[in-house]
Formats: structure tokens, C-alpha cells, sequence
DNA sequence: AGAGCTATATATAATGC
DNA sequence: TGCATTATATATAGCTC
């Protein structure tokens, strides 16, 4: 029975203190996934007890390093550098994060390229180039959206044949392949996160249709 | 007036929706400071709006990247710790590493769509959302060749006339906003590592013909 | 967007087991 | 520890402004 209004300060007495944390815990930990599916959002929830036990929450179709990858990016956007404070530990470590840096930023240079940015930056030769590269990749995603169009219009017409069909087979077989290859690394960091598409939504297909 | 249980299940009513995340994200935030406080314990919540704003709150005496280190740092022990080896020196400067090549990774995925790889982990409308934004790429692209096309002609035509010309004072007042704006962190990251460009040549107009 | 209002639904502090 | 109970305090959906 609680009386009299909650002072937000804090609780001094340790069993209290630790009955509270665990139920204000699920609370909070409910309510954040409660918000992350009436109101459709990405959330993450990071909590370390007292004795240093990490409890988290993340909202379903994301991952938390994907949420903290956004969320340094943001932070990044909006101060200048601050990564000199933790860089005089360990200087090798710091170098190589500057070289990785470096390749990040290269490689967003490269990818706002495809945004029409940066292109200022080209030869004409340069340019000359991209086009037909583009051009390329044009071909490339027209021949795999054929060929996508026909898979499921097979797929749709033999939807009542036998259990798996042959296009299943092999569609599974590719993306397993695909999958494979593009996971060398055994961590789960991927699981929800997918590749950021700069270029439209931010799913892609988890299952053959 | 509440009336019946709540069923956890996304608003699709746009206007609902936003009301909705307005009101609970507000006391989610309190929830979770109110738990700081009264159990003294670290915490961050990082919140993603529909529309992408980010929305954050962390613990006092604490901060999101100390967290987030801390984080990343005990989900490293939960998987196989086969980074020892590393450098057990600094770990917190292993696990920034390891999001940064994660961040890499995505990236190096992105720009492998372009070279028409991985285009079999795409769903139809991502495709056809790749497609449209291909040829908006294109259309980008050939602007700027012609544009540049004719800029060359003309400062070939003027090349004795006065020492800066129209155009190239245009260029270069351009290409000071695209340095500016490509370049918020002051770090000389780009001084020497041009973005490599995986298309064709390697090297970017350094100077105005 | 945001601020109040109101009737319910939830959260939760204290207690006992 | 954890779980159930219970009397209050909060949260919040729908509404108006």
C-alpha cells in the first residue's frame, strides 16, 4: 500500500532499494517494448544493476548495435570530435581506428557518390566512368528484378504443388550461399540489422515468399 | 477516457500513433530516470523516432558512450572471447573497433549492390526502390558531365582572357561548399587517402582545369 | 505539435508467506 | 530470493482547446 507521494531520490536502504530496482525494472523494460510496437519505433535500453549485471532491451526488426551505430552517427553529426579523450590509453588501438575511420569515410564518400554528391569532386574521364558503371548496375538490377518477377509468378502458379519446388530449392541454396559468404563473421550482429539502404526501405527479404 | 485492455499491437492510425509515441516516450524517459535515481544504478535509452529523430536519456554520472562501451564489453564476454589475443590492454578500444568494422561491413554491402552483388538478398520493391534510385544516379552523373563538358570548353576559350574567370571562381566557390559540407570533422582524415573508387580510376580532380 | 481534462488501466510500495 | 495481495499513486487514451 503506498502512501503519500514517491520523492525521487535514492533509497538508502539496500533490500528495499534492490526489490524496487527489480520491479521498476520490468516495468520499464515492458513499457519500452510496449512503445516499441504500438508506436512502431526502434528503441534500445541499456541497464546495469548495482552489481554491474547488464539487463537490455531492444526492439524487434533492429539490433542494438545497429541502434548504437545510429546513434553514434547522430551524436557524431551534432559535435565535433570527441574521441581525444579516451585516444592517450592506447595509441596503436587509436591508430588503427583512425585508418578504419578513414575507410568508413572513404567508403560513404564513395557510396554519396551514387546520391548524385560529390560528383563535382570527378574528372570528366572520372565521370565518363561512372556512367557506364552505373549503367552496369542498371542491367544488374533489371535482370534480378526479372528474374525475381518470374520466380514468384512460378512460385505463385505451383503455391498448391509439391512442398518444396524447385525454385524453393534453389532460391534457398542461393541465399544460403549468399548468407555464407557475406557472414564469415560468427557473430549474430546481423541477425536484424541489415545494411542500412540509403536508397528506400530497410528490409530485406528474410524468407523465400 | 481509457475503455478495455490495451492490445500491444501497432496504431496504424498515423495521427494516434505520434500522439501515442509523444506521451509514452515522455514517461518512458521518466521511468527510466526515476530508476536511476532511486536505485542508483547506470542506464540508456536510446529512442528512434518513425521519422528518425533520435531521442536519448542516460544516467547521471555516467555517459551514453561509457555505456555503450560497457554494453558492447559484456556482450563480448557472452560470445566466444576470441579477441584476447587482441589486445587485452585496451579492450574498450577492441569493442569501438569491432562496431567500426561492423559499420564497414554494412557499408562495404552497400556498395557491392552496385557491382549487382547481393541484389538475390532484396526483396521485389526493394529492387525496383534500387532501380529508381539507379537511374536517378544516372541522371545525376550525366548532369554533371555535360555541365562539365561545357565549363571546360568554356575556360578553354577563355584560358588567355582575365586570370579568374565566371566559371572558375563558380567552381570554386562550389567545390568549397562540398569540402566544407563533406568535411565536418576537422580531422584530416582525407589529406593523403583519396576515396578509392571502386569503378574505374582512382584519382579525383585535386584542382579546376 | 502541445496542454489540460477525465475515466479507467497499470504500476508499485508495503506486507505477509 | 521470489510471489501474491492490496491500497494508493501514476499512466494514459480519447477528448477539447
Amino acid at each position: 500500500m503506498r502512501k503519500g507521494k514517491r520523492v525521487i531520490k535514492k533509497i538508502e536502504e539496500k533490500i528495499k532499494r534492490q526489490v524496487t530496482f527489480a520491479k521498476r525494472k520490468k516495468s520499464l523494460i515492458k513499457k519500452a517494448y510496449e512503445l516499441s510496437v504500438l508506436c512502431d519505433v526502434h528503441l534500445g535500453l541499456i541497464i546495469f544493476s548495482h552489481s554491474n549485471r547488464l539487463y537490455d532491451f531492444c526492439s524487434n526488426s533492429t539490433s542494438m548495435e545497429n541502434l548504437i551505430m545510429r546513434y553514434q552517427k547522430e551524436k557524431e553529426g551534432q559535435t565535433t570530435a570527441e574521441h581525444s579523450f579516451h585516444s592517450d590509453q592506447c595509441s596503436d588501438c587509436v591508430k588503427t581506428k583512425e585508418s578504419m575511420m578513414r575507410e568508413i569515410e572513404n567508403l560513404k564518400l564513395n557510396l554519396q557518390l551514387y546520391d548524385g554528391h560529390g560528383l563535382n569532386l570527378l574528372t570528366y574521364d572520372e565521370l565518363l566512368s561512372f556512367e557506364l558503371h552505373l549503367e552496369s548496375s542498371l542491367q544488374h538490377a533489371r535482370a534480378r528484378k526479372q528474374q525475381q518477377q518470374q520466380t514468384d509468378q512460378k512460385l505463385k502458379g505451383k503455391e498448391k504443388g509439391q512442398g518444396s519446388s524447385w525454385e524453393q530449392l534453389m532460391w534457398q541454396a542461393e541465399r544460403q550461399m549468399m548468407t555464407c559468404q557475406r557472414q564469415k563473421d560468427p557473430a549474430p550482429a546481423n541477425e536484424g540489422g541489415v545494411p542500412f539502404l540509403r536508397w528506400g526501405t530497410t528490409h530485406r527479404r528474410s524468407s523465400p515468399p
